[in-house]
RNA sequence: GCCGGGGUGAUGAAACUGGUAAACAUGCGAGAUUUAGGAUCUCGUGCCGAAAGGUUUGCGGGUUCGACUCCCGCCCCCGGCACCA
């Protein structure tokens, strides 16, 4: 008896690949290339996580496969180790983040090597060395030369927990800050911004050029939110001034009837009327002291003041009352909105509350006019033009497109695409980041620091607790702060905000390429032989964070030259995320957490990446169940017991045989479309039959191989100790199946009744194409001829090797 | 509200372009082995029924010889966005 131990076999091989680098990526080889990623983690306190697991292991099989179909596999890791989570982990255990940092990743290094995967661990990067940093903020200088990193003092999302500002990718759709969870501000700040809106149009237009899934790329397309409306001036009665309002629906202007101003609206204060002007500054005043949230709580109930002015509608000629509401909002096209109260909620609302008039120019379907007063009668949807003179009897996108013609023929306006997406906050007032590579002059303003000065280094500090005053820590760095003007050679001080932690990951794809390299971020030539991505695996979470960053930070280094591709990211899969054995979120505070090390120490590598893949679909979130993790490993154990008992010095038999090349197509093809649950299915279906019957040393050994994606540890071991072969299993090429072993001798014939199943034929291959004969042995068949006696048949449908049905 | 994705056994789930619904695994039941437990192995397992048979993919309708799959209406769950003009 020699029993299947995990822990006796893993070790060695693990040392053994590691030693002959087999899974070595070798820059510019003959073989065709394949670039598969995975995002490289940030290494928590908490060490691995089942769900990274989960994503690597897949990754890991898919890669194995593909070097064994020949072509020469990029599988890397680094580390991403910048950052808030990282800063405050460090100061939870009282300690400088630079130490627990590097504990961190040794314990993340050890983990994934206990767990096998063919990472090639000579490329192996970490965003918070110099040596890599460096790029960062070479990147960022290039950023600034371009215009596209400025400063700005606007409305920021603070943190009051985490003390620092935020992007508005990092705030969730209820406010709270995607890191911590708590709820966000919105403080007036200075700030460095990257114009990543100067690329929405091909961040949107270049998702054309990519294979995301659907999900993602719609996600991204909402997130960029282009919408093409118009921008059309009022004149304002008694006064010089004119108003630019924002809309999607010019076709409704005949029944606009009053104009709504953001609070903020600079206009405000201008045109006011002394008789309204205490009432309506008080107004601002009020909103501007509301947060989001107290905006937000208050519902849709509609609150506003009025100005005393009157915008005049040159279609109408009707005078407009101007007034001032808090849903307006001045972040949002022209902080100026036309009020169409027939044909638009909110509008509605508001006229209500203020008794203002409405006019119903769209009529639906049942062109019901009747009782416009009430909301459900509000018209936004398709319809008819009517009151609206050279519009009448038009749908309203034909409406639409003859307005605006209209409105710029005039003068009156002009067509304005606006998106959704606003510039990246990139400041942040913490210690843990790269330094922005600027030096502030009294004389020169804001000064790039030299490239041959770089990388800025992040000086060593002991105190680095956030101030919460909107200051970074390094404020308090005099030493490391005050420095000479790189451009007049005065007294200046250092930038002291921090860049946040999508920084490094910006273009972290690239420095794996060349992560040695002093001279560029990396050499061209590789970077021409890698790029793009083949297959790029992360978080749904990521989405409108990471992913379009550093898609629009590879476009910029593309207009710049430092890359040859457009698009990083030839295909972007995601996977689900793996919950508690509760079905909850796993989390300390849960207590469902799964440790994998203690999966490794009881069950072994092989046994935790196996159920990791068939757990479920890889898109979907699943719940963790170790009963189901024990069915892989028994499957293991069986596996093993097959190779020293079920192997003969005989031909494999001829039915076992088909199975076996059936499985080497199913395996194949699952594993290139990434169906990592029904690939491991179809492995235990396969052995399920060889338990029954044996396979000769040479089938044997082309199962082993497409066992080794999977479960590289157990096939290593049994192709070189059970069956006696040279290491190793991994640089064998990927069987062929045989498709003339697939062919059934025997086909099995569905016979129907009128659409119901009443039994089966057994016809040779040949045969079962012709209809005569399947007919013939159908309808002797005992349980058919019950059903078919007596009746007449009307009809008879055949689908050739596969069914016959027969209408009585 | 808008935009996506879903809803199939006790559970995780399979099912190619419409062609035997429930592969594979878990759980459960029975048995074998064992001093016992565990491990392992064999058989069974959607539901109703002793059986023959009937019946089943969120609900209601439709197309079709035939629908988890296509069409119409509705309900529910998950994700994203949102006083966005």
């Amino acid at each position: 008896m020699n029993p299947y131990e995990p822990q006796k076999i893993e070790k060695k091989w693990q040392e053994k690949w590691e030693k002959e680098k087999i899974y070595r990526a070798i820059d510019f080889d003959p073989k065709p290339k394949f670039y598969t990623l995975i995002e490289f983690p940030y290494p928590s306190g908490a060490g691995l996580h089942v769900g990274h697991a989960r994503s690597w292991s897949a990754m890991d099989a898919f890669s194995r496969k593909k070097r064994m179909e020949g072509f020469n596999v990029l599988y890397p890791i680094g580390w991403d180790a910048f950052g808030l989570p990282a800063e405050n982990y460090a100061l939870k255990m009282g300690r400088h983040p630079s130490q627990t940092v590097s504990e961190n990743i040794a314990r993340f290094k050890k983990q994934c090597q206990d767990l096998g995967f063919s990472f090639d661990w000579e490329r192996e990067i970490n965003t918070t060395d110099p040596k890599y940093y460096q790029w960062t903020q070479w990147i960022f200088l290039r950023l600034l030369e371009k215009g596209l990193a400025y400063r700005a003092k606007t409305p920021v999302n603070w943190c009051p927990f985490c003390k620092t500002t935020l992007a508005d990718e990092e705030v969730l759709a209820d406010g709270l800050h995607e890191r911590c969870g708590q709820p966000t501000e919105k403080r007036q700040q200075e700030q460095w911004l990257l114009k990543i809106t100067q690329y929405a149009q091909r961040l949107l237009d270049d998702l054309r050029l990519v294979d995301y899934s659907s999900k993602i790329a719609i996600q991204q397309v909402n997130w960029i939110g282009k919408k093409e409306g118009i921008n059309i001036v009022y004149e304002i009665e008694k006064t010089e001034e004119k108003v630019t309002v924002f809309t999607t629906r010019p076709d409704t202007n005949f029944g606009a009837t009053f104009v709504v101003l953001a609070p903020e609206h600079p206009l405000v204060e201008k045109i006011v009327i002394e008789e309204y002007k205490e009432k309506t500054l008080n107004y601002v005043a009020a909103a501007k002291a509301k947060t989001e949230e107290e905006r937000i709580s208050q519902g849709r109930k509609k609150t506003g003041v009025f100005t005393g002015c009157y915008a005049l509608n040159p279609l109408t000629n009707l005078r407009m009352p101007i007034w001032v509401s808090d849903f307006a909002l001045m972040s949002f096209g022209t902080g100026a909105v036309v009020g169409v109260p027939g044909h638009d909620l909110r509008d509605f609302e508001f006229a209500k509350e203020f008794d203002l008039k409405i006019i119903r120019v769209v009529v639906g379907p049942d062109g019901d006019t009747s009782d416009i007063f009430k909301p459900e009668q509000v018209q936004e949807q398709e319809g008819k033009m009517v009151n609206s003179d050279f519009l009448n009897g038009l749908d309203i996108k034909a409406a639409t497109k003859r307005m605006m013609d209209y409105i710029e023929q005039k003068g009156w306006g002009k067509r304005q695409t606006i998106f959704h997406l606003r510039d990246w906050i990139f400041s942040r007032q913490h210690y843990w980041g790269e330094p922005i590579p600027v030096v502030h002059c009294p004389k020169c303003g804001a000064v790039p620091v030299s490239e041959k000065d770089l990388p800025v280094e992040l000086p060593y500090v002991e105190k680095y607790e956030p101030s919460g005053t909107g200051e970074s820590p390094l404020a308090k760095m005099t030493d490391w702060v005050n420095t000479k003007c790189p451009r007049c050679g005065g007294l200046a001080k250092r930038e002291t905000d921090t860049m946040p932690n999508w920084a490094g990951s910006n273009w972290y794809f690239l420095r794996y390429l060349d992560n040695q390299n002093d001279k560029s971020l990396a050499d061209s030539q590789k970077i021409k032989y890698w790029m793009p991505v083949d297959l790029y695996q992360g978080g749904f979470e990521h989405t409108t964070l990471h992913l379009l960053y550093s898609r629009f930070i590879h476009k910029f280094l593309y207009d710049i030259g430092a890359v040859n591709t457009p698009e990083p990211y030839a295909k972007r899969r995601s996977h689900g995320i793996v919950l508690g054995p509760d079905n909850r979120k796993m989390s300390k505070s849960f207590g469902n957490v799964v440790n994998p090390d203690e999966i490794v120490l009881k069950y072994g590598a092989d046994t935790l990446r196996l159920y990791e893949m068939f757990m479920g679909p890889f898109d979907q979130a699943i719940a963790w169940s170790e009963q189901s993790l024990q069915g892989c490993s028994r499957f293991l154990g069986r596996v093993w017991q097959l190779f020293q008992n079920n192997v003969k010095a005989e031909e494999t038999p001829a039915d076992l045989l088909r199975k076996l090349h059936l499985t080497i197509r199913k395996v194949g093809q699952d594993l290139e479309d990434l169906k990592f649950n029904t690939m491991v299915a179809s492995l235990m279906e396969f052995i399920n039959d060889w338990s029954d019957s044996y396979l000769s040393r040479e089938d044997a050994q082309l199962f082993a191989q497409i066992l080794a994606p999977s479960a590289p540890h157990i096939a290593e071991e049994i192709w070189c100790e059970t069956l006696g072969n040279q290491f190793s299993v991994h640089q064998q090429p990927w069987p062929t199946y045989n498709p003339q072993l697939i062919v059934e001798k025997m086909l099995t014939v569905i016979v129907q009744v009128t659409g119901r199943v009443r039994g089966q034929v057994q016809i040779e291959n040949g045969r079962s194409v012709i209809q005569s004969e399947v007919e013939a042995v159908a309808k002797k068949e005992p349980r058919v001829a019950q059903y078919l006696t007596g009746k007449e048949i009307r009809r008879t449908i055949f689908v050739p090797g596969k069914l016959i049905n027969f209408v009585v």
